[in-house]
DNA sequence: CGTGTCATGTAATCAGTTACATGATTCA
DNA sequence: TGAATCATGTAACTGATTACATGACACG
């Protein structure tokens, strides 16, 4: 089944929520969604045309006085229902590719302290990207968003919470360890 | 800077191990890396010959008796330089796609119960693959591991546990959030 | 006066999966 | 008899990033 074409749909997803320009879309996936999603301009451009010889959207210019022109998009009846449509079937998980855990697989090719450290800069992003949660939350929480879309909204910040605190506790499990096996063996 | 070639530096990872083939390379991510790496034969095997070429590993084929033969591949001592050089690279941070996350976060689209079910599936396969863990952690105590290398393996599976473990906790809480949304509007 | 933001777009490139093909052997 | 395992490999396809181009305005 399947054939995923996540791009597609990511841009119905938003569109869902109200109209809005590629341009928006990057920047609300840049700042709001960015610990479960990422697109770039090559593809949602091309996919946005895409979608609108499919029916699953229309657009408008607007004219920009000064700024450029841009070119909003709204979502069709025929798009919410091929949305709602994916949205039924099970969510595919995601293989990943951590690269940290890679080159800890294999982290006895290097001094225990090389390991340390690049664990202790993936924690030092850990904690930012929480910080970042606190300011979102905020902003969900006061401004003035539909109460029906802030509980899911709340959700995927949980989401993103729980997992960055999950794997600062790794962190710091992980340096307890190897500040022992250095104890053990203080040589390299 | 960058310009990751990730299969590469898998494969040279791997072979920092033990020799072995594009086969048994495949065999080992699936089983004991599959929380963090994934590999195809498509980028697997043409990778190996790339990196040959480039004098980073070295092939011999072994006669497999009625079985196809093999062909064993051992890094060279370049291809552990590099390889260390990429350890010591900090470790880029994945960018994720995660379709749950998405699906949820436009939830309002479809009813409270269709977004419940699909937090049931993933968690259910969350719970599978944390007994997975289990399994893979004894694997990793018994056998004849080399005591240099078990540290390292222990603390990519605690990662996993300790990521899974939390992700089950967020369903958990998602589920007792989404049945007193249910309650509070019993329509739709 | 240079940088950044707004805003759209495309071409080149890369990385990756999928689906096939081969063919012997073992197991139910 | 049919399926699964062993083992390598390639071609077609898809998906995505990157780097570029355009051009006006605002900010300091």
């Amino acid at each position: 089944m399947g054939k995923a074409k996540p791009t597609k749909y990511a841009i119905l997803s938003l569109l869902s929520l109200e109209p809005m320009s590629g341009y928006d879309m990057k920047k609300l996936i840049d700042v709001s969604l960015v610990h479960f999603w990422s697109e770039s301009y090559g593809q949602l451009y091309p996919t946005l045309r895409a979608l609108e010889s499919e029916k699953l959207v229309t657009s408008r210019r607007e004219r920009g006085s000064g700024k450029p022109d841009r070119i909003v998009y709204t979502i069709t009846r025929k798009g919410r229902w091929e949305l709602k449509n994916w949205l039924r079937q099970p969510a595919d998980i995601p293989r990943v590719r951590y690269e940290l855990l890679l080159k800890l697989f294999v982290g006895s090719m290097l001094p225990v302290e090389s390991n340390a450290e690049q664990i202790r800069l993936q924690r030092r992003e850990l904690a930012h990207g929480l910080s970042k949660f606190r300011l979102y939350r905020k902003m969900v929480m006061e401004d003035g968003v539909d109460p029906m879309h802030r509980v899911y909204f709340l959700l995927t910040i949980r989401h993103g919470e729980m997992v960055a605190r999950a794997r600062i506790r790794w962190c710091d499990e992980a340096l307890k360890i190897l500040g022992e096996v250095a104890k053990e063996s203080p040589d390299e």
